[in-house]
DNA sequence: TATGCTGTCTGAAACGATTTAAAGAAGGCG
DNA sequence: CGCCTTCTTTAAATCGTTTCAGACAGCATA
């Protein structure tokens, strides 16, 4: 390949001058800008992103860390971020953890050496993130933590209202007239399952409903954990008239345990997951679900990312997007309840989709 | 950071003696090794990727440029090449082209100038990837072509057998004695489309089956694609009794035609999908599909990409992965027809999982 | 005691850019 | 015309490695 040397011989001109037309750090009078510029037109010449970023000490490259993109909601951020990141002349170096602390210790520390110009991190469980990250920081790399926020974490962030989307739901479950509500948390040791629980938690405060021992059930974030707590609350007495799944795929386990036990979603059972993946769409019920944007996430992180490469000195951004209730079919009112039972009309009119505030 | 100056003076050593034994590229007798390995673990030293690839001419990074992680297909393909480049030390720097051209060549143009070792590239639509990855090849970098061939590649590829793959599943629906079988297939400038047509004709031709006009339809590999295309066929007369639709969400978007037009699969028509994703477990009524594993096609592209990278002067290595066909509830035989037609029990004696030979 | 041979280790030159200090050119002014 | 100032341009240092030619030590052989 062509390098600098070789434009500067063509144009005829020293080699700092081309980087000086190149970066527009200098000015160059037209003449040789133009010598410069054809010289690099007529061989195709590009800069090694090697050699810069060995000489700023940082290149063009975003370093994202996520659990696995084999999780269906993953995608969708990882898809969000590279095109900011594309959009502005960066490149995505993506790496899985399997949720693995280790995994995503040995990530950083090679990523590190790449001099990436920021670093999107969704936490693996058990992350230490602040430590891990302190090298980067002193190296001048922005790093922004997404989905999942570990304790005592204070850099940018950008995350859902978790805590919001889940009372919205059980909020809605309730003004359908559920009295027995059970939840299928996700781990616990993530906020993001935490503060859908807690939200969980305060809409059926609100309605005055206290929950029977064993409706929380806490379950890994995949179909087997949903199946198999599912199968443990429909032999509970009461039975839940309702369940509220803390992502989709717990939810898609629950349905298949529902439908195994020859029950009925919604007439027996009302469901309502969490995320909005496409797969709730083809489901039979379709699946009601709290919808959040994971593209919007991504996107948003890797915009904090490349604002703080740009700044390193702004006041850090703890974004919270929103959340959307997507009432979907999987959701009825409850059978053999009293006279304030919404009738089905009004479950209608309630319905339309709702937006947190 | 510590840099290699550093190890030196605190092994008390030169730079190429820390080299040395960090690569082995030299004899270093064993007190001076165990000063420089002190130092590094000490320090915590690690070396600039940086600075290593500028001057040995390539990186442990590999290149991956795919149509749109969004696709659920594609995942799985990135996840094996990135399993496979992990455990050989090598991180992967994913793009997507949304099987735009410009782009496509966007990504390569900018990706080369990181210097990775290779290249694993799912073609977008009219890609010229032979001339486009030239330079990739003059630069030594390896560059493997996955599930879609370009014309004239003559390069390392990872393909699966699609011919074959469309052939089971058409021979498969004219076994329970469809006589009417329709193909939804993807754009037929890819080869892969092309293939799985090649395989549903073939399959027909022995049968001596002649296909009415129009029961070959082209769509985009969407749901809305299929969707569309299936509405088309739903009209025809006569009507087909079955559809092989050439992948999963072509086959989506016809199930939910098919439901729309009040009618019933498989009572009513049998459905065959391509790619045996997830989703075609949690569909009404299942779906059945021709299973590709997206992960081994990953995986093993990149195995051939460091392959390549170790000995550039191997032999070409064309590899091609089996496809399975797995039948799920989305299959019966056709309504009214003689008695030629297998009963319900030979079927699920036929049914086992098939294995491409 | 020279000489040659191994086997280790070192020093310096790359790799391809950026950046800084200083040189050189151009123009203004007395 | 000479001096000063303001723009342009250049040369050289630098980033952190790898690698190659040569230095050096130790030993055996003649």
């Amino acid at each position: 390949m062509a390098n600098m040397k070789k434009i500067a011989e063509l144009a005829g001109v020293s080699l700092g001058t081309v980087s000086h037309v190149l970066n527009g750090t200098a000015r160059v009078r037209e003449p040789l800008r133009k010598r410069v510029m054809d010289a690099v037109h007529a061989t195709g010449y590009q800069p090694s992103q090697l050699a810069r970023g060995l000489r700023r000490d940082k290149t063009n490259l975003l370093a994202m860390i996520i659990p696995d993109i084999l999780n269906p909601f993953f995608p969708g951020v990882v898809r969000g971020a590279e095109d900011v990141a594309f959009s502005n002349g960066y490149r995505l170096v993506l790496c899985n953890t399997d949720n693995d602390h280790g995994k995503e210790i040995m990530h950083l520390n090679a990523l590190r050496t790449y001099l990436p110009s920021g670093l999107i991190v969704i936490p693996s469980d058990f992350s230490d993130l602040t430590a891990q990250t302190e090298s980067y920081r002193r190296a001048g790399a922005a790093v922004v933590c997404v989905d999942r926020i570990p304790r005592h974490w204070t850099g940018d962030s950008v995350t859902i209202n978790n805590a919001e989307g889940a009372h919205q739901a059980t909020h809605y479950l309730t003004g359908l007239g559920h009295r027995q509500i059970a939840c299928i948390t996700g781990p616990l040791h993530l906020t993001s399952s935490q503060d859908r629980l807690k939200g969980f938690r305060r809409a059926l405060r609100t309605a005055k409903i206290e929950t029977p021992h064993g409706y929380e059930q806490e379950s890994t974030f995949d179909r087997a954990g949903g199946y198999a707590k599912t199968k443990v609350l429909l032999r509970m007495v009461p039975r839940p008239t309702a369940i509220l799944a803390c992502n989709d795929l717990i939810a898609l386990g629950a349905l298949l345990a529902i439908r195994e036990e020859k029950l009925h979603c919604p007439d027996d059972i009302s469901l309502i997951g969490f995320d909005g993946l496409d797969l709730t769409e083809t489901t039979t019920p379709q699946l009601s679900s709290v919808y959040q944007s994971g593209y919007q996430l991504g996107a948003a992180a890797a915009q904090l990312a490349l604002d703080r490469v740009a700044d390193s000195a702004s006041p850090v951004r703890q974004l919270v997007l929103k959340t959307e209730l997507r009432i979907r079919e999987s959701v009825a009112p409850p059978k053999n309840v009293g006279s304030t039972v919404p009738l089905k009309k009004s479950r209608v009119a309630a319905a339309p989709v709702l937006t947190a505030q």
